[in-house]
DNA sequence: ACTACTTATGTTAACGATAACATTGCTGAT
DNA sequence: ATCAGCAATGTTATCGTTAACATAAGTAGT
């Protein structure tokens, strides 16, 4: 597509240089008034739009950011996107939006790509399933500018913004512990090499230990973070159980939850009479829920706004500063627990 | 950002030519194998990411896609845009997505920067609230790709993916009067210059004439396209009617349905004994409603796949074909309709 | 041994915009 | 009248890549 009008067409049609209508389309000084308005009316009538291809190129600098997020789905992150489009569109940065689709090649490919595109920083929730972080130190080393939300990266000199993943699961167990007496307390875990597949896990042991609950690592089941991971993994956990099943769930995230309390339903079980259960993220389902779930309200726009701006600040002010930005939680205690 | 490393640089490291080291990496003939090797692997390690602003300034292609849409939290657009990024994958096109926020204004903007960024082609899914299609016919004219889904603007040679939007609502309407006997049925409407809001409205109005039902103007409320604008329409409907209320609302979407249900019961009337209420979109909340919504399925994910696979045809074998792709909808029919 | 190819490589120009420097032509101070 | 100073405009080179044309060196055929 594009107009194919150039300056120097302009140009040639009102016999004067490509460098003076580039001057008085920029409205730069050393213009005459009548030349500047000529050319500009020029420009409308032949459809000029500037070649920021060409700008770019000059400039090394493309306004432009790459989103890398893992899902598209789960509601989250859209949320996420739309506070980092708020921002982007305030300072003027257009945004590439990549869905990795939970998958590192395709995350990799992306992020090499959207360098090639010359963004002028990047921001990225990582599908990482593996410990080597050498790709992204390499692309760190090699001067692009990254700021990591939600799914971080730590300890390879770029800024994140998340959530205490770890204190916030830590307080949603604790809850199931001191506010219902629980003491069988299974854990829907995510990718134990995605950030906060680990953390929340983390949290979770926590809990127990600050209670003396004994930890049993047959209750810890990977269970991915998806409505279908959740599901499989807690008929995995029904089944195995037999009559011995936990009194309460600790979901990794709401997809997941949800995924489970349809498990929990086919087995003929009543949430939270047979079985409570407790999610993270705060999913736009989740107050509707016929039992509605308790979780962790994870303020995704704000998470969005704050990594968008750490980015641009980087960017326009040169601020390579390392930071960790975190983004306060809170529980949404609703009856899944038991309340 | 960007690695700063060129063509010339490798070439100089290497004692070869720009042009040689070019023609290894695209893996052109006439290049000696030992060659292509030896530049490979310098590329390789002096960490080298071509530069695809100077090459899309060369060849006139940016392999980029421009997506507006009109809200990024009515889960219908992230849904499509999924859709639109898979198929833009496997073609191996990016993405740059603009959310208008409902402001033509800002589309206008964005459309315009998005062509000065070169993109191949736009996907636009319109904010337009006015009757002016100039700005759309001048940037046809001037030689954009454009497709647009969900949200058309017809007549003005660009191709549309949508649903058949007057169908689908008389059907679902009439299923209100054949099924369970409503009279008196009201409309939540969309704005009368978006097209799926103009088309809805015919579709209820067709659903009413074909049953020789009078069409009641203060029963036909213009309320938005959000759950806000639904709940504040639906207030107004409330009391201005006093006891005389409608025995069946048809709401533009599922979004404004859920906002004038929460009006509803404000109001101390239940669902749908007092007051029966269809959708439109088939929101993922709208089946886990205390009263499930009775809506009308819209295929988000497959119309962003008709909608990317289009354009990309357009751009790729310049078939610049006219087409109206329609994608058939179903009628998901719960319990808020009395059924 | 000389032309006729072929293979591998180099050089130049172009894409569109603009920074940096160069050139006009004018005003006004002396 | 002369020249400094400035306003308005023009020219050249550059960003990184590649198409198109040019050249060098080697091989084969007669």
């Amino acid at each position: 597509m594009s107009s194919n009008v150039t300056l120097k067409h302009i140009a040639e049609a009102l016999g004067v240089s490509a460098m003076t209508v580039s001057r008085a389309l920029n409205d730069r000084d050393n213009v005459d008034e009548k030349t500047k308005q000529r050319v500009r009316e020029k420009a409308q009538s032949m459809g000029y739009t500037p070649n920021r291809v060409a700008k770019s190129l000059v400039s090394r600098k493309t306004h432009t950011l790459g989103v890398v997020i893992p899902e598209i789905t789960h509601a989250f992150f859209p949320e996420v996107v739309r506070g980092i489009e708020e921002v982007a569109y305030k300072s003027d940065y257009q945004l590439f939006l990549t869905n990795a689709n939970e998958l590192f090649s395709r995350e990799k490919e992306a992020i090499e790509t959207l360098r090639s595109q010359r963004v002028d920083g990047l921001l990225i929730s990582s599908s990482l399933t593996r410990e080597d972080y050498s790709f992204y130190e390499s692309i760190i080393e090699g001067g692009a500018k990254v700021v990591f939300f939600d799914r971080c990266i730590e300890n390879i000199g770029a800024s994140c913004v998340s959530v205490n993943d770890r204190e916030s699961s830590k307080k949603i167990t604790e809850h199931l512990i001191k506010e219902h007496g629980y003491t069988k307390i299974a854990h829907l875990s995510g990718p134990q090499k995605v950030s906060i597949g680990k953390e929340r896990l983390f949290g979770y042991k926590d809990a127990l230990n600050a209670h003396n609950l004994t930890i049993n690592e047959k209750w810890i089941l990977q269970a991915g973070f998806k409505e279908e991971t959740g599901y499989e993994a807690m008929i995995t956990l029904l089944e195995r159980g037999g009559d011995n099943h936990p009194e309460a769930v600790v979901a990794v995230n709401d997809p997941t939850a949800i995924g489970a309390i349809k498990a929990i339903k086919e087995y003929g079980l009543t949430i939270p009479e047979d079985i409570a259960i407790v999610g993270f993220t705060d999913d736009i389902r989740s107050s509707l829920l016929d039992v509605p779930l308790t979780t962790v309200h994870q303020p995704a726009y704000q998470m969005g706004e704050e990594a968008a701006k750490k980015l641009i600040s980087f960017i326009e002010e040169d601020d390579g500063t390392v930071e960790k930005i975190e983004i306060p939680t809170s529980l949404k205690i609703r009856s899944s627990c038991g309340c």
